[in-house]
DNA sequence: ATGAACATGTAAGTGGTTACATGATTGT
DNA sequence: ACAATCATGTAACCACTTACATGTTCAT
């Protein structure tokens, strides 16, 4: 899986440019991909020499033309390829649980600056993603919900984690 | 954080070879950071000519030298810096969910097999974490008890979704 | 006047991966 | 006979990030 598989996956749905995409990435996507604009608009020219995708610009004043991107069946043959390769394993890579691990060469007062900063982290992404979760949920597939219901338990067990490692970290040594 | 920084942290707690670092790395580091030969053997040489780490190569007969690497006071102010340095946000990707969201392009026995695949997944990574589990707990520092518990509810809650999810989908349109 | 939203793109750099090369020893 | 474990290292490649460049409109 690479930003041409997800970007295809996307254009299946209907034609968009690389802006709206990028938006994607930031909201649904966020929390199992993203991409920069320095991958997407290289990607998307690529992708377009390859035949995959058609752009078709639409001029604008005062902006830059904006690229609406349409798949090709070439593309969508693309896409099916990517679907039916073997499953990649997941990447998961956290500098908290890094640092959480050598914990004991830093001050106790570090440590429990790092779960109060990343509760209000989580604080403010449940706030982001409750907003208009009931209504994701019965706008979208059933696997879309799916994937949405994940992201909410993933949610809700690291803030029960961060909250329950807050407080045995007070109580020790006292 | 990147390998570097991972690499003096293991340092802190006494000399290892790069070998020793991939089975570190395979082992408990595994659910929240990897690394590969290929940046392990050229991120050492580099730490050795910046002074971080110093090297003193054993002997073998029939292996090549073994290669035992020890932090300088250097590499300890470096690790430091690191510790103390603005934390860097949690990176996820899953291909897993992203094509559970993408699963309306496919037949839903093919998504079927996807489940069953990754609950296999999941059940062999809990057969070898749990072994030694409880050891590993009573024998840590606090912090990295922690750390070990958080990856023991996320398999579990990963566990249950997938079992769960695998039920909606069989009970989808029947 | 200041910043956010809209909109695209490039250049330099980073931080990795994969595959290859070497080769003895031990277990199945 | 075959795979795994021990043990290090390199070369080619890749995907991505960050920072920069450009420029308007709208809201505060």
């Amino acid at each position: 899986m690479n930003s041409q598989d997800v970007i295809l996956g996307m254009l299946l749905k209907g034609p968009k440019s690389g802006y709206d995409m990028k938006q994607k990435f930031q909201s649904t996507f966020s929390f199992f991909y993203d991409a920069s604009f320095g991958t997407i608009y290289p990607t998307l020219s690529k992708m377009e020499a390859l035949g995959y995708i058609t752009k078709e610009s639409i001029i604008q004043e005062g902006k830059p033309n904006k690229n609406i991107y349409s798949i090709t069946p070439s593309g969508r043959e693309k896409f099916q390829e990517y679907i039916h390769s073997p499953m990649e394993s997941e990447v998961y890579r956290s500098d908290f649980l890094m640092r959480l691990f050598f914990g004991e060469f830093v001050d106790k007062a570090v440590i429990i600056g790092w779960f109060e900063r990343k509760i209000e982290e989580l604080e403010a992404s449940h706030q982001s993603l409750s907003t208009g979760y009931e209504q994701f949920i019965h706008h979208s597939s059933p696997t879309q919900a799916l994937c949405a219901e994940f992201g909410m338990e993933q949610l809700k067990m690291s803030f029960a984690f961060l909250k329950k490692g807050l407080e045995k970290l007070h109580n020790l040594e006292e």
